[in-house]
DNA sequence: GAACTAAACATACGGTCGTACGTATTTATT
DNA sequence: AATAAATACGTACGACCGTATGTTTAGTTC
């Protein structure tokens, strides 16, 4: 009768892993990767610290483990309900609006999530600082993929403008500027060619 | 005859502070605010952690003491040389230089201090967010101030441009993209009205 | 249902943290 | 020289950290 059930049933491997990550997700975000740890998420979940290092075995695996349940629940807010658009500038401005969206009524409570753990690690090589900069690379790369469908346009440089935009409006947010996503919108609109009609 | 020691006299009162937030500047800008301690400060600079916590009584105290610190050195490395510029496009450019440098070949070993410490404390209150919030406030502002000088430009949105494309070009060096300042500078360029001739 | 594996737990260890308190030492003031 | 104030230090405390080891429980396989 702990509270580690789901469904009534003991969680248990993959299932108990779900668990753990979904929530230091959220810790993480807000209080950054190394705010993490076995005991306050074991108080937090009502479960044991021990049954917890069980599972990700070091703090660098549980580490791991939840970069990659946000790179999935990122995918599931901001890429999949953009890929019903066709490729280019309608696709593009879609996943800027679900971007924002993300940003500002926060999926996770402390902000996009990159943000708040890049300027962290970037300092401090190894696995985690690895794989974070590979997911920043691939969202830049798709938004780079997009632009090279719109002419008179330098992608890259275009990308890595949308991107930096993006993140300073994810500060300015967190940071009360409640202004700060039709800034980054008007902005945004600018690096683009004049809109073609419709 | 401890480490102590400064010119051959113990230190005291606010040469000690200054010392030890030199250093402390060092570290928080490489491990971030939350990654000082009283212990590791006085291992590193030989002396007694009783005698750090003397001079700043709390861990707040001493972030705040720190934070202080940092934007004494900006001022000194980016805000001084550039003051010798005249307003407008002259000045800004000389910032945005400076600014590059003091990305670049790290004056702080981890990078822009508050690219890497605004991040974390955004999403907690207290006065450590408040004072890097006004601070980076008010070096939006002086670049906006430039900026007025300058015809056909808005100049707070430019601003908030400028600053968000430094701030990814220093993320974007950490991770080892040498270019990243060049394309910061051409990207810059792009964002100013056609350059005057001269 | 017996044997095996995986999962969750209990406990323990050394380390560092932030803070508090008392003591010695240096500087400043009288 | 005596006194007061400011500094620096030594030590101690409870709390949490990351990790390691052994044990119990829950599923799985034969």
């Amino acid at each position: 009768m702990s509270e580690g059930e789901q469904d009534g049933r003991l969680l248990r491997g993959a299932r108990s892993r779900q668990t753990v990550v979904r929530h230091a997700v959220d810790v993480a975000s807000a209080d950054g990767l190394d705010g993490l740890s076995f005991g306050r998420l074991a108080t937090d979940l009502g479960i044991s610290k021990a049954g917890i290092q069980t599972l990700f075995g070091t703090k660098e695996n549980l580490q791991l483990a939840v970069i990659e349940g946000a790179r999935e629940l990122f995918a599931e807010a901001v890429l999949r309900p953009a890929a019903d658009q066709p490729p280019g500038i309608a696709r593009l401005t879609a996943l800027i609006e679900r971007w924002l969206d993300y940003a500002g009524k926060p999926l996770f409570p402390g902000g996009c999530f990159w943000a708040a753990n890049l300027p962290v690690f970037d300092s401090k090589p190894g696995p985690v600082r690895d794989l974070l900069a590979r997911q920043q690379q691939a969202w830049r790369d798709l938004l780079a993929g997009e632009l090279r469908h719109i002419a008179e346009i330098d992608a890259e440089s275009t990308a890595f403008q949308i991107d930096a935009v993006l993140t300073a409006a994810n500060i300015a947010l967190r940071l009360g500027d409640h202004a700060a996503a039709d800034t980054a919108r008007r902005t945004v609109e600018r690096l683009l060619p004049e809109r073609t009609a419709g």
